[in-house]
Formats: C-alpha cells, structure tokens, sequence
DNA sequence: CTGTTAGCGCGTTCAA
DNA sequence: TTGAACGCGCTAACAG
C-alpha cells in the first residue's frame, strides 16, 4: 500500500510538497517538482486514502442515500438522480436500503453518521406515527448536531431540508381529468393508512370528487407494493359496486392491480380504467399502457443532494409538481349510462340512485381546472 | 462532534477503556466501568468514526459496487442482493454506475481504492477489447496489490473472483426449447458486437440451432438496452425475411422489441413468437409476458461478496445457470406450413425454399437435450 | 515556493 | 482489568 510519504520519498521531496501537488490544494508548486512527484505517484500506482483526508479535514465526500426498496423504480431512478449529482460535485455515495421498515431506517443513519457521510439523503414517504418521528428525529438531531446535513425527499415532518411532491395536488389534478372523462364512481387503492404519500394523494383524490359534487370514491387499503395493488384489486373485484375507474396510489400497485384485473378477466381500460401515481417509465411496457402522474423522480434526487449541500440555517422546501399523464388504461365514458348497451362493470350498486348528474363536471375537468393547495 | 475522548472523560475512564466498551474489542472490561461508558456514550450522542477506524485498523468495512445502469432492473436485482450480504456482514455499500462506459468502470475502481473499500464488486458484460481490458487489469492490479479484494460478475477475464452465468449454455437450452415448439427461422437481436455477454448469448443460440440442423439465425445488432431493443426491432421488420421467432438477448431489449413490433402492427406472439434473456421481474407485465432465461440476480450479487470476502489466493469462479421460462410471448407453431393459411409473417423469403423438413426436430427440442459446454 | 510539525479519532501494543 | 503512548495517512498552519 503506496502512501503519500513514499511518493515524497521516491520525488524527493517534502511531504507537505507531495500533497499539495497530489490533491486539491491551491497552493502552487514549482514545474519540475510537480512533475518529479506526479511520475512518482504514476510509477508507484498511489491511490490517496480518502479516509485519511476525511480525518485531517474533519469533512468526507461521501453522501449517504437511505432508500425503501431499491428493486422499486421509483426508488431506483430517485438514487440515480443523487447518485449522478453526487458525482458531480466529486462525491461518493454509500446507498442503504430500509426495506420499509421505519426502525431500519434509523439505524442507517446511525450507520452513516459513523460512516462520517456529509450529507444525508433519505428518500420516501414519512409515516404518521409521533412515536417513530420522534425517534428519527432524536437520530437526525445526533447527526445534525455533529454537522451533518439531511435532506428528505417526502414530506416535511422531521424538520430538514425537503423535496416535496405535491402528491395531494397531483391525485386531485388526476381526478379531475378522469372525471374529465365522463368517470363518476371511483374506487381508490389506498395503500397502507399510515403512509404519509398514501394519504395524501388519496384525500387530494376524495377532495376533487367533492368539489366535482361527485360520489366519495370506494376506499381499498393495501401494502404500498405491487402485490398489495394486486390483492386490494382482488378485493375490489370481490365487492358490489359500479365503479368504473380506479385510482392506485402508486405505479406500482397499478401495475400489480391491472395484473390482478386480468386474472379475474376484467379487461382494462373497457370494464374499467385505470391510473396510477409516480411516472416510473416501467409503466410504459404494461398494456395498456398505464395512466399515471408524473414526478420528475431525478431531479428530486439531484434537487435533495443540492439542498442539502448549499444548507444554511434555516430548512428549505422545494415543492415539485406532478404531471397528469393519460394513457391507454383510462378511456372516456358516455356521460349519461342510459343506452342500456355494454354496462361497462358489474351490475348492482352499492350506492342508491346516484345523484343527480353533475353539470359542472365538464368544464371543472378542463386543463384550466385548479389544484386545491397553493 | 462527540469523539471517544469526550466520552472517556465523562466516564472517568482511560480512551483505551471506553474503546474496549464501544467497539468491540475482545477484551473485558468490568461491569462498573462498562455501564459508565456506555451510559456516557448514549447521554453524548456518541457514533464511532469509522474513518478513524479503518484508519488505526487498516481495513474498512465498505464494499464498493460498480454496476452499469441502475434503472437496469438486471444491475437493480444485482445490486439488492450484494447490499443486503454486505448488510450481513456489517459492512456498508458505496455504489458507482459506469452507465456502460467502460472508462468510468476503471476511474470508478480508483474511486473506490482510494476510499479504502475492502472489496470491489463489479457487475456487468466485460468486453471484448484487449485494450480497455489491460487498463482495467492495471487499474484493479493496483488495488489488488494495496490488499484489496475483487470479484466480477460476468466473465473470467481480468483474472479475479468471478461469478459467471452460463450464458452460452442458456441460450442454447431456449433454442432448444423454441424449436420444440416448432420454429425454425429465427432472429437474433444481438447487441452490441463488443460486449461479451451478448457474444456468448448469441453464440449459444446459434450452436444450437446448427446442432439441431436448423438454419443459422439473422442477426441483428443494436445497442444493449430497451431503446436498441426497439431500433433492432424495427430493422429486422423491414428486411425480408420468414422468421417466426425472435431471440433478443437481454430482457431490456426484448422489451423495447415488444414495444416496436407492436408499433409496426406486429403481434406477438401471433405474428412473430419473442424471447429475453435475464428473467427480470419487470418482464412480468408486460402483455404478452415475456419467455426468458433466469438468472437467480440477487443471490449472484450476493455470491459474488462472499466470494470476495473469503478469497485466499488463486481467483475462484462460480457458474450459475439460467432456467428457461417459456411464457405468453411464444407459442407454438405447426410443424409444416403447408396450409396456405394465416401464414405467420410477411410473404417472400430470402432463403430459397428451406431444406427438407428437420425430423429430428422435436426430439431433440426434448427436454433431455443437453447444453454443449460442460 | 518549499519544508517541518502538530494534530484529526481511534486501535493497540506495552506496562502497571 | 486498566491506563499511557505511539502510529495509521494525510492536511494545514507556520516557518523559512
């Protein structure tokens, strides 16, 4: 293992003389040492010890990133956002995974604090429980209050630096275009009941039907993932209603609902349609091809390190907006259902005579339509 | 920023002591001091530093994983599998993406040299340049010779730990089973001409189908991910042909081949059966669901750090195997098309009129056949 | 412009 | 069992 002191030794030179020519520092050194120490190091393949600088200058270059689940595509393309800024500004990035367990979650930030990580990244949906923000937060303070910086990419509950999609103005933006669509009974996959992205997007969902002065939408809870889309899809289909589009909270409990849809031979978009949130690309492929709304996933993760990295007292939120995309898995309804041709889902109905038809519905759908929040 | 020293003074121990305590040093310590540590340490928001560490101890306890494109689900899968080992182990992962960049690999292995890692995990087709390949060599040289370990998954060609998936073999096996079904013109989209992986996938492809007396397969080449898939695609639709079956040899492309044939008004697998490589998840989904060859990803990811980690002196290799999975996207075809019905694809063939029927066909698409390498 | 030197936080002898 | 002291590889004053 080459050091520093043996390039010094074998250029003939100082130290000091050899790290200064060898690593960033701007002060000058003279032509023909700079070139006796740069051939030494080549010929004697010297790698500097960044943890060795780390030491001397109380500073490392490593960003620690702490994702849910890598496998999900949205987890994914958010890492790769981070990891190429990173890169960027000439740091290395030390990834965790929590595999959604909010305990693993903390323990990785102990883990990187340890790591000596300047910056902390964690990605994904806050959970409604005091007891776990709590004990995250007395976690991020300990690294905080050793100069580390965090940023989140979720909501903002812990206090840090924050990239926020605006979940709750997106899902009402999407409810509104499916009503657009001539849709008046929804069913919504809900996710889990304490995910902070599951519920809001799920009230900004219920929010637009009331403002619509349509129906509230039929509320299936399940885990976050695919196979929770295809059980709360299941679970649907088991029930009595006249639903004829669905909302999925995530693309990938869309993509595993369609998949339950078409095991029970409901076809998508004609007996129902369906969307889905996030704007992974892997929804692209599925056929039909699925609805959804649109993050700018990489960015958040570039625009999370840049925070984090520029951070000064105060914490800072940039909130990112969602982008309705329709696809294939959604198709327009006959405003009023009267031709008694090709009912489009099961008969009966939960809900008595709907009420009245909804005038408003058409021009509330338009493009021109506002979100909710500011 | 609370160091040990902080600690054993609140403690009123030596640093010796309170590092006995905190890491784990084999050493005992008595009860009384211990519980004073301890309590210290936690009333102090202390968190080792493993610079420090590695630093005193010599040895750090990153992994660095070098995969190729982390919105590849293949490098994903990987890449989940060698962190949850590393996890394991204790030890954490810095991960660098080389997006298929050969140059980037060999910086990046610098990168992580110079971070100390204890381990280099590269994931991803080697290629079939002597010159990139001796730079590689050169660069992992040094960091071998500074006592790091290296295990690549892919090919044995840089002379380390290897975790090599038997891609020839796997392939051959598919066209085994495809001409089972009855094909016996077939396309091969082949990837880049350079990268290995897409070499040996073909190659194995092609040998089969000599061994099975069937003619050689068109090939065409195209960049290794969705978008090359798509473009091959395309050009194979516009040349003259008889193909009934289509081999694309990554999963990636088979899916961007999807998308284009359809584009084209191709049905798959109507019109033209399709086939991938890799057994991704995310071929799942897609309609008609993908046939494929399946690696088990994860636990190569994992192989391959575990290999690294209890590495002695002479490079060692595993080889795993891919199980052919036939789904949706193949089906099977009559034996002779003499009924001049629905004849599968465009009309003219640029291949005479083909040999005499094969007899040996079915028999030896069998699922007996045997692979021709050991 | 160049060299000397004092730490950075911790592990680990070596003595006590 | 406990403590004192040295060194890991490097940076950053400081001195020349």
């Amino acid at each position: 293992m080459t050091t520093l002191e043996d390039v010094a030794k074998h250029a003939g030179v100082s130290l000091a003389t050899a790290s200064r020519v060898l690593n960033g520092s701007s002060r000058h050194v003279g032509a023909d040492l700079r070139r006796r120490v740069e051939s030494a190091a080549a010929r004697l393949g010297y790698r500097v010890d960044a943890t060795a600088q780390t030491l001397a200058r109380g500073a490392s270059n490593v960003v620690g990133l702490v994702i849910q689940d890598l496998i999900d595509p949205y987890f994914a393309v958010i890492a790769d956002g981070a990891i190429r800024a990173a890169d960027r500004h000439g740091m290395v990035t030390t990834l965790g995974t929590t595999y959604r367990d909010p305990e693993r979650e903390i323990a990785l930030v102990a883990t990187l604090h340890a790591q000596r990580a300047r910056v902390v990244l964690l990605a994904g949906s806050r959970v409604a429980d005091e007891a776990v923000l709590r004990r995250q937060r007395a976690e991020l303070d300990v690294y905080r209050s050793a100069g580390g910086r965090v940023a989140v990419i979720g909501q903002d509950v812990l206090g840090t630096d924050t990239v926020a999609p605006r979940n709750r103005e997106g899902a009402y933006d999407l409810a509104v275009a499916l009503a657009g669509l001539g849709h008046r009974r929804f069913a919504v996959l809900a996710g889990p009941p304490v995910l902070l992205t599951a519920i809001d997007r799920t009230q900004g969902f219920v929010e637009a039907l009331a403002d619509l002065g349509l129906p509230p939408p039929l509320l299936v809870h399940g885990d976050f993932d695919r196979d929770g889309g295809r059980d709360a899809a299941c679970r649907l289909i088991a029930m009595d209603h006249d639903v004829t589009c669905v909302f999925a909270v995530n693309d990938l409990m869309a993509t595993g609902a369609l998949a339950g849809l078409r095991e029970h031979g409901v076809r998508v978009p004609r007996d129902l349609s369906l969307a889905g949130f996030d704007g992974t690309s892997s929804i692209r492929d599925p056929v039909p091809s699925l609805a959804t709304v649109r993050l700018p996933l990489a960015r958040m993760g570039a625009m999370a390190l840049d925070l984090a990295l520029s951070g000064e007292g105060v914490p800072r939120h940039e909130r990112v907006t969602g982008e309705v995309v329709l696809r294939d898995s959604v198709r327009p309804l006959a405003r009023t259902p009267s031709v008694p041709s090709a009912p489009p889902v099961p008969p009966a109905s939960s809900v008595p005579s709907a009420p009245a038809a909804v005038p408003a519905n058409r021009s509330a759908a338009s493009p021109g339509a506002r979100p909710p929040h500011s």
